[in-house]
DNA sequence: CGATTGACGTACG
DNA sequence: TCGTACGCCAATC
């Protein structure tokens, strides 16, 4: 499904691409899976610009509808994020209640339930 | 308009 | 193997 490129075309807007394409990668994450910064960068064309990802999913809160921003972590595994939700916990809580483990502030089992962008987009 | 920062990633020691 | 340094690109100061 190229549905990154409809994306793209109806977020052509100047304000809203980056982000909004962000933010419609993540909402497409499944349930009970996760995925890196890198891998949206990339998704997007800008594997350079993975901080971009991670500066977009600080105003992710402000997106509507909701963006499960806690399906994104860095590319070990780690919620690095954590802190930016409500509570330091809420991330983690949010990733378990998909059925993600998180132990030590990292996916268990980051590599099995890893889900590419690109797999979708691609 | 230049400098600083950042929910990253890769390179290097 | 772990810690530090740097690059990337957009937003904020």
């Amino acid at each position: 499904m190229k549905m990154l490129d409809t994306i793209r075309k109806s977020g052509n807007k100047k304000n809203a691409d980056f982000f909004e394409q962000v933010y419609n990668i993540v909402r497409l994450i499944p349930r009970g899976r996760v995925t890196s910064y890198g891998a949206i960068a990339k998704a997007l064309g800008s594997a350079k610009s993975s901080r971009m990802v991670g500066y977009a999913m600080n105003a992710s809160h402000l997106a509507q509808p909701h963006v499960p921003a806690q399906r994104v972590v860095n590319r070990k595994g780690m919620l690095t994020g954590k802190h930016h939700f409500g509570s330091p916990d809420a991330m983690q809580k949010l990733l378990e209640a998909d059925g993600v483990k998180v132990k030590d502030d990292c996916v268990v089992d980051f590599e099995k339930l890893f889900w590419d962008p690109m797999k979708e987009i691609g």
